[in-house]
DNA sequence: GCGGAATGTAGAT
DNA sequence: TCTACCTTCCGCT
């Protein structure tokens, strides 16, 4: 469910609320009773997104140092103040234990926040090692500033598969989702149904840039954790022109948006914005 | 109130 | 290729 930018937001977080804290963990579900309790009582030194991971990195005794969580589809963080308020996350609202993998807690008093981790697809102690193959594995992430947008491409102009299609591939692009997929590829005026090797190096640098723009407009916005149907349109602003938004008149030039099923996911697109 | 789909992908088979 | 994750949202009764 949650595309790159949430997770950086996550990060974010993470960095402002708990890092240099010593934190407290548990895993009230008990699925991750043993990593939680190799957490506890340690200082959390850095929080960093790449793509859809994130990696929270632990100082203090031996033993793995970083936790590493992909949501996958279903997964999300919520995060509470002392008094129990929740300060974002809008999903999870419920009081129900049964389901938090992982809750950290750091502070006193007022000052205490917590974090809670439920429907996560990955939840794990790693080494650097395995980090580092995990960053091996990924494309560039057009939110990180040292992004190296011809990774990418030299992925992406090789291949006979269809933009739509290589956009979502986390080699390509880490973070890249359904909607970066439909939305960078308007914005840069190609049909997503062209294969990759036919998309010029100036065309691709024009998709980046887009993949840029957006992404980091969604992590600066904060909180947009999901769009929903009825508020998509209010919580994005102008920002989505084609998203879920098939049948419709296009924004720009008013014909009809299309749409079809890419690699069992919808696409859409502007047939008259975006030539083939 | 109920059932299926959804902004995803690692790991099992 | 299938399943897990086990959530929220949405459309249908």
């Amino acid at each position: 469910m949650p595309e790159g930018h949430v997770v950086h937001v996550d990060a974010r977080r993470f960095g402002q609320r708990l890092r240099g804290h010593t934190v407290r963990a548990s895993s009230p579900q008990g699925r991750f009773a043993a990593g939680a309790a190799a957490l506890d009582g340690r200082r959390l030194t850095a929080a960093e997104a790449y793509g859809k991971h994130l990696f929270l990195r632990f100082g203090g005794r031996s033993g793995p140092p970083l936790l590493h969580v992909h949501l996958g589809l279903i997964g999300g963080w919520n995060w509470y103040d002392g008094s129990g308020e929740l300060l974002a996350g809008r999903r999870f609202r419920g009081p129900d234990d049964s389901a938090v993998r992982l809750r950290l807690r750091a502070g006193r008093g007022a000052a205490v926040v917590t974090a809670e981790l439920r429907g996560a697809m990955l939840c794990e102690l790693i080494d650097m090692e395995h980090a580092a193959m995990i960053h091996t594995r990924l494309g560039p992430d057009p939110i990180r500033g040292n992004a190296d947008s011809r990774r990418g491409w030299e992925r992406l102009h090789r291949s006979s598969a269809a933009l739509g299609t290589l956009l979502l591939r986390q080699d390509v692009v880490a973070g890249a989702g359904l909607i970066w997929r439909c939305e960078a590829p308007f914005a840069a005026h190609i049909d997503p149904r062209r294969p990759g090797r036919a998309v010029t190096e100036i065309e691709w640098q024009a998709i980046w840039a887009a993949l840029q723009t957006m992404m980091r407009a969604a992590v600066r916005r904060g909180g947009a954790e999901r769009t929903t149907r009825s508020e998509h349109r209010a919580s994005w602003g102008d920002e989505l022109y084609l998203f879920r938004r098939g049948g419709e008149p296009c924004r720009v030039c008013g014909t009809p948006i299309e749409s079809q099923q890419m690699g069992g996911r919808l696409v859409w697109w502007c047939p008259s914005c975006q030539p083939y």
